[in-house]
DNA sequence: CTTGACAGCTTAACACCGTTAAGGCAATCT
DNA sequence: AGATTGCCTTAACGGTGTTAAGCTGTCAAG
């Protein structure tokens, strides 16, 4: 217990004669269409199906107000029924990330002709919409890992891309990574001043910041660079770094 | 309760007639010297001794671990006391941060000879460099906020620095968060791999990855630059974005 | 058609968490 | 000397992740 133990060695585990779950078909017996988290049904519940709720709880209730209890009554289900199905909340967190990287690379449309340039934009651009479509987002993707190999397919992609475009595997790796640090870095940031686009954390006021800063007028006008017009300056700072990829490695 | 509330609004708060607490003389009945944590000294407490035993702590315990009992038994004491000196735990956590950064300035040795980009390259380093001094350092670091005015100080130099370099302000904020924020996503992932310098988390078997992703060749070869070789590649983004600085706003 | 197995849940409980309420004690001020 | 007040203690509350054990419905084998 002194380190979380994450679900490394052997799967067998607490249960009695556990095995792990199968796949289930969605929505198998009804399925209400298109009704948002349908309160009363109850329907059996999986692996995709918790995560899908707790992905849509989480826009309530941000990270801390995700417990277990709360995800499980939004199931209809008692809190420990959710280890049959998870070795423990980690690994639904685990979960919960993979399932917003399968969204992200649906959702991510790549202009065949805009370059690996236009690429890395894209993607970064996608990894960042995609962390603010969900509360604390950042906090969740960037704490969890993913469960599978799911993720080694538009990895795979990418680094291809780089490569077709002139890259070395080195050079691709240490580019996109790059650009991927810091767009998690810069989302973790920005929702923890404003947690959901159009909402904003109190105590961030940016006037109040002004003025205690009073002494130090640089800092004190750096202000709305530092926690406010986010859309620029994400779009500035990606292409400072595809200036700098493009520069040092010679690639254009 | 539906958010976390942050020491915005009025100071006064919790206690009967409260007044923040006078800062003190440390160690001022016999201070024991150079010896760690000594257990047996029951001194008063005050704010920097509480952040600072805690950031002791931090290390032995991890981020999960650190719980309040935990540092007030370190300080010979219940854990309610910690009320006293900090409205709730986020403001230790604030003041953990903040006592990170003074730590960090002080460090920080910038070459005069070196040029804004030597000045970027050493305030970065340094960054990472604290932030590596703390088991989930950068986690602690980035989801607080500083106490006090006393980073526009740090803030305002840098600033200062690049603008003589010929930047504008917009400009100098706009570069310095950028590698900022690479470097606060570069340790935060660093850090789930390895939470100490040497230490390496469970479940992160290199082999084991390569053999899960071997559908994705490129992916698989990726490893070794993704979950190694730290050093190396955080000084290569480094260098990207400072090359991008460059390019971009053309100044050498 | 009965019988077992077993997947998938429930209920009960544990240890621990952050936090609050109330009171006690010692130093300081009047 | 008496009151004040800074700093800490004890007790307790509601909530957390997690485990143990038992119940129930489905489904295949006899």
């Amino acid at each position: 217990m002194t380190e979380r133990e994450r679900d490394s060695g052997a799967r067998s585990g607490a249960g009695r004669g556990a095995k792990s779950p199968a796949a289930q078909a969605e929505g198998a017996t009804r399925g209400p269409g298109a009704g948002k988290r349908a309160k009363t049904e109850k329907a059996r519940i999986d692996k995709t199906r918790v995560a899908d709720t707790a992905l849509d709880l989480l826009n309530d209730v941000g990270l801390e107000g995700l417990t277990l209890r709360a995800i499980a009554k939004e199931l209809d289900v008692q809190a420990p029924a959710l280890y049959w199905h998870f070795k423990n909340k980690q690994a639904l967190l685990d979960e919960m990330a993979t399932e917003m990287y399968r969204r992200m690379v649906v959702d991510i449309v790549y202009e065949p002709a805009a370059g690996w340039q236009g690429h890395l934009r894209e993607s970064n651009h996608g990894l960042r919409q995609s962390l603010l479509r969900y509360r604390d987002g950042a906090k969740v993707f960037s704490g969890s890992r993913f469960t599978g190999d799911q993720h080694g397919e538009g990895m795979e992609a990418e680094l291809g891309y780089l490569l077709r475009a002139g890259f070395t595997l080195q050079q691709a790796v240490r580019a996109s990574t790059t650009a991927f640090l810091f767009t998690i870095g810069f989302v973790t940031e920005e929702q923890g001043v404003s947690p959901l686009p159009g909402e904003r954390r109190e105590g961030f006021d940016l006037e109040e910041r002004t003025a205690m800063l009073a002494d130090y007028p640089l800092a004190a006008a750096a202000g709305p660079e530092l926690f406010d017009r986010y859309e620029e300056r994400f779009d500035e700072g990606l292409d400072l770094i595809i200036a700098g990829i493009e520069t040092r490695y010679g690639i254009h």
